[in-house]
DNA sequence: TCGAACCCTGACCTAGGGGCAGGGTCAAGC
DNA sequence: GCTTGACCCTGCCCCTAGGTCAGGGTTCGA
């Protein structure tokens, strides 16, 4: 006969767990000796490390105490569905390990590949930190409102990036961010960009001219995304 | 700007979970818009995909908490040993799964491999599954009220079940158990049994003789683990 | 303009125990 | 015989990481 504690050593389980399945009707409560102590049989012990396999293998307690007394068949086929279970966690946590890599430097868990694919595309191009975190914020918010359309613009907008006209444009733009508003090459950038989009007409009818899109959504949620450069720019184009 | 709905979505998280991570200070409450509605920028977007990722490697929030504004290397030595972590959960789960195994068939689950093998060295020698119950209920009784001495017992148990003679004594015990208490070859069996016990004393010197103790431990605990005959046995050895 | 889908707060519930309070018991050593 | 440390008892509240429900208000598309 055994105690409690003796029980639990041997289980590799607390006392405390012990009593909890017992309140739970898992494991029955066994006779008590003369000081109220609970005396424990091999029964109790071979049913209680039943338990405890079946609990590290996450079954719930209230299914564990339907299994103890299941048939043979049942109880097979649950150890066989729970086995499947487990693997499917430790793939799982197999996909978390990569996930938990990624965290640690690159955008690729915040946006789709193909946007990541962009943003290295302009990061490998010169583009400034920056204007990369604005793009990606402003990519973040256009996949989270509406998918498809994200994923549209983004084929056509990588299409434009092989464009060697657009991709100076886009940095002379970028490094525009920085300078005075008096600096005398903006009506020269202002003039090429609006000549740009005026060659270039968005193809997406329903959608909005990509750029614009992009800067006025990153600029709602990016307090300081514009510039006095920009925002001159901006005047000297529509004005 | 995204409603909580679509940050959750794009995060494939619950709203509620969302909410809790406000409650805990993980995230921070965003501004609310005219109808009092949550409104989420890219910034909370990318925080709670790192949040999302943490919790499912098992860290628990409140030190996700600490670890979302930690400087770079204490980061990455963070992640490091979460990943590591996550490694060994998978180790862990791998040999629940073994043992998932083990429940359905077999007694190794429920005492040590020593014991396991003699229980099926039993099985071998045509020993009643009766009896090999009885026999494992008190080895399990044995190991957790003092595994050093049921480990010294169980050695020798091993040994003497090497001896042929010993073999048929228990052979002929075990099959003793189902005749009846009047049976001819009672007196004989017992005589036998003594002059076994008057040759070969056992080993142990502050143990008791094996058989007894395993008998008296396993009649504790299992009701009906006599019979007749043994009853009568019993009594024209020590009688 | 209406119904579906969305959002709000607040309160309560869950599993699987942990920890503490406040008390009784047992075995060993002196 | 007495003490000391290790056990055991019940009962209570606490924790994490949310889930669920009630009882509302809001927004959007047809």
């Amino acid at each position: 006969m055994l105690t409690i504690g003796q029980l639990a050593d041997y289980a590799g389980v607390t006392i405390k767990a012990i009593r909890h399945y017992h309140e739970r009707g898992l494991l029955t409560e066994p006779g008590r000796d003369s000081s109220g102590y609970r005396r424990y049989t091999a029964e109790h012990a071979v049913k209680l490390v039943k338990i405890r396999t079946l609990a590290h293998a996450g079954v719930p307690l209230a299914r564990i105490r339907g299994l103890l007394d299941a048939d043979t068949a049942t109880f097979a086929a649950a150890v066989a569905e729970i086995d499947h279970d487990i693997e499917e966690r430790i793939a799982q946590l197999g996909r978390t390990r990569d996930q938990l890599v990624q965290l640690r430097g690159g955008d690729r868990l915040f946006v789709s590949p193909e946007v990541a694919d962009y943003l290295d595309d302009l990061r490998e191009l010169g583009v400034s930190e920056r204007a990369i975190r604005v793009e990606r914020d402003g990519w973040i918010l256009m996949q989270t409102a509406s998918p498809e359309d994200a994923s549209l613009w983004i084929a056509e907008k990588r299409e434009l990036m092989a464009n060697p006209e657009f991709c100076a444009l886009y940095l002379d733009y970028d490094a525009a961010y920085d300078w005075s508003p008096d600096d005398p090459r903006l009506p020269d950038l202002a003039d090429r960009t609006r000549n740009w989009f005026t060659d270039h007409p968005g193809r997406s009818e329903n959608g909005p001219v990509h750029n614009p899109a992009i800067a006025r959504l990153a600029a709602q949620s990016q307090p300081g995304a514009s510039s006095p450069a920009w925002d001159r720019l901006a005047q000297l184009m529509t004005g």
